[in-house]
RNA sequence: GCGCCUCUAGCUCAAUUGGCAGAGCAUCGGACUCUUAAUCCGCAGGUUCCGGGUUCAAGUCCCGGGGGGCGUACCA
């Protein structure tokens, strides 16, 4: 059974309808990071939805969550909006600057990242957590708080571990400035907080409006209660013992709330170059992800591995494994009868993870493919120049009938960027070779380039088109006594300086005349 | 320090939460006068990190040890 109906059919023992949650701060790019976290927990939600389960999937976006530095793609006058919530913030511009028109900072950057997810199918409801503290939802929960201090102060040291300051206070109000930072507060009168802050400046904060906001810890915790949340993954960050998850279910217990079973996922990697930081520039953009990768296989990527297993993202050679892996899948094997139970659990999980990598929940797997490989067509987009080129290639083969469909061309499009980015792996570009080198030409025996001079003449006089190029190759071929396979060898050291590559007729097709025969008779 | 994850075929990983250890890739062998990074067939590959324990039965559970990865010390 796959992770996602695994923990689907937990939630159904819990009963009522479901809520699945993921809650990420915007404080700078979104990140490929920030994508499995919610597909993780959308794929729980769709799971739900799947076993008959009601379900609803909340984005809770952390815009009442102060900024605390100045990033590196910030200029520096955003000095004076540390502590300041992000919602209330102005966006950078595009040097950096705080633009006043460009809208708020949380917006800026979660605008693109909804367009982003929604090129994979998830469309969440989205929550701004600044608009449930000035709507007054988290009124009664930051009260209770106040209230119940004591108790959550003694669960925070007890279960983290960490000693809070005597004056510890569970709500955290906004200063004259609009930041969090450096106010300390000097009664609480429900429903206003009273406070001075670091300027001597005091006033009061009414916990029915975003004037201030509760700990992350307690937040979390409230939100919880608040939203009626059954479900929400988080980062290992917030699993390590002691940390927000643990203390977060007491607290929501607390609060009057039924908090989620604790999950932690691992964290997802860049091939090679360890967690995912924007400080330290080990980053990939969801847009960037999705301009190279089909939507599906992005989901697939996510949906293969298990949640506590780390994933190493790689835009490279992988790429076309794990297309592999998901073509593989298309084809439903007749012969169920005979495989063990364990090959019938593995195969279950396997058609578990194809199906919530569909971006249309309910369609067919097969459909995302439109009957050609990802490697197939990461060849077809080398040696064709223009779309309409790849179109007449996959017709005449056979693979597809008729015009192309968008899921295709999405492909087609994505593979031309992948193609022409860093990202590319080396070994499956297709570089044709100006000269021979020596040593290649060394490689090549006496038969061969018989057959090459052959060729040559027919080469010279054939019609250029794929098909005379291909029969014109197997009549030298067999005029020198050459097997076909040899043959192919031969042509493939000349022109590519490797011996294997794609469909050379149709690669040769491509290339000029007098160029191509000029190479081959180099030899 | 505290804690989490992980270790299974050369590689990447499965194994219905205790019931016959198995897939893909790679290698090797074979087939195909061939939509040539293709397809098809086949061989081989194992002390499931080590040591104990529980059990009719352990990759799976318990205890101990080791390797690797990572999180976390007023802050999502």
């Amino acid at each position: 059974m796959h992770w996602a109906d695994y923990t689907a059919k937990k939630l159904a023992e819990r009963g009522g309808p479901q809520v699945v949650v993921s809650g990420i701060t915007p404080s700078g790019e979104f990140h490929i990071g920030h994508l499995s976290e919610i597909l993780t927990a959308e794929m729980i939600h769709r799971a739900c939805l799947d076993s008959g389960i009601q379900s609803r999937y909340v984005f809770i976006v952390d815009s009442m969550d102060p900024l605390r530095r100045v990033y590196d793609f910030l200029s520096p006058s955003y000095e004076s909006y540390i502590g300041v919530p992000l919602a209330n913030i102005p966006a950078p511009d595009e040097n950096g600057e705080p633009d006043k028109e460009g809208g708020s900072y949380a917006e800026f950057f979660l605008r693109p990242f909804l367009d982003a997810l929604k090129q994979i199918g998830v469309e969440p409801e989205v929550v701004m957590n600044h608009l449930t503290y000035s709507n007054g939802e988290f009124a009664e929960m930051i009260d209770s708080a106040i209230v119940n201090r004591e108790k959550i102060h003694e669960i925070i040291e007890s279960i983290s571990g960490r000693d809070l300051p005597e004056d510890w206070f569970p709500y955290n109000p906004l200063g004259s400035s609009g930041s969090l930072d450096g106010v300390k507060v000097t009664g609480y009168e429900k429903p206003f907080v009273h406070w001075v802050d670091s300027t001597g400046a005091t006033g009061k904060s009414d916990i029915r409006l975003a004037e201030g906001k509760m700990p992350w810890r307690i937040d979390w915790a409230a939100r919880w209660a608040i939203h009626g949340v059954t479900c929400e993954p988080a980062g290992k960050d917030h699993g390590a013992a002691g940390g927000s998850y643990d203390t977060g279910i007491p607290i929501c217990e607390l609060l009057g709330g039924k908090p989620p079973e604790k999950m932690v996922y691992e964290w997802i990697q860049l091939k090679g170059m360890g967690p995912m930081s924007s400080s330290t520039g080990v980053t990939i953009g969801p847009m960037e992800a999705l301009s190279l990768v089909p939507p599906e296989i992005l989901r697939y990527v996510i949906a293969r591995s298990k949640i506590n297993r780390h994933i190493e993202f790689d835009t490279g050679t992988a790429l076309f494994e794990v297309a592999d892996e998901y073509e593989r899948f298309q084809m439903p094997s007749e012969e169920v009868g005979d495989i063990s139970k364990r090959q019938r659990i593995a195969r279950d999980t396997q058609l578990g993870a194809m199906r919530l990598s569909q971006v249309e929940r309910g369609s067919d797997p097969a459909d995302s493919i439109a009957g050609v490989s990802f490697r197939h067509l990461s060849m077809l987009a080398q040696i064709k120049s223009d779309d309409e080129g790849v179109w007449t290639s996959l017709q005449r083969s056979g693979h597809i009938s008729g015009e192309p469909g968008v899921s295709l061309r999405g492909r087609l499009e994505r593979m031309r960027n992948w193609i022409e980015g860093e990202h590319f792996p080396e070994a499956a570009r297709i570089t044709i070779q100006n000269e021979v080198d020596s040593s290649i030409a060394s490689e090549i025996d006496e038969v061969s380039r018989s057959f090459l001079g052959l060729l040559t003449q027919g080469l010279g006089t054939c019609n250029w088109n794929e098909d005379s190029i291909s029969e014109t190759i197997r009549e030298c071929a067999a005029n020198s006594g050459l097997g076909n396979r040899k043959a192919y060898i031969a042509l493939y050291l000349v022109i590519l300086g490797r011996d294997y590559g794609p469909r050379i007729s149709s690669l040769m097709s491509e290339m000029d005349r007098e160029f191509l025969i000029g190479i081959i008779s180099s030899i």
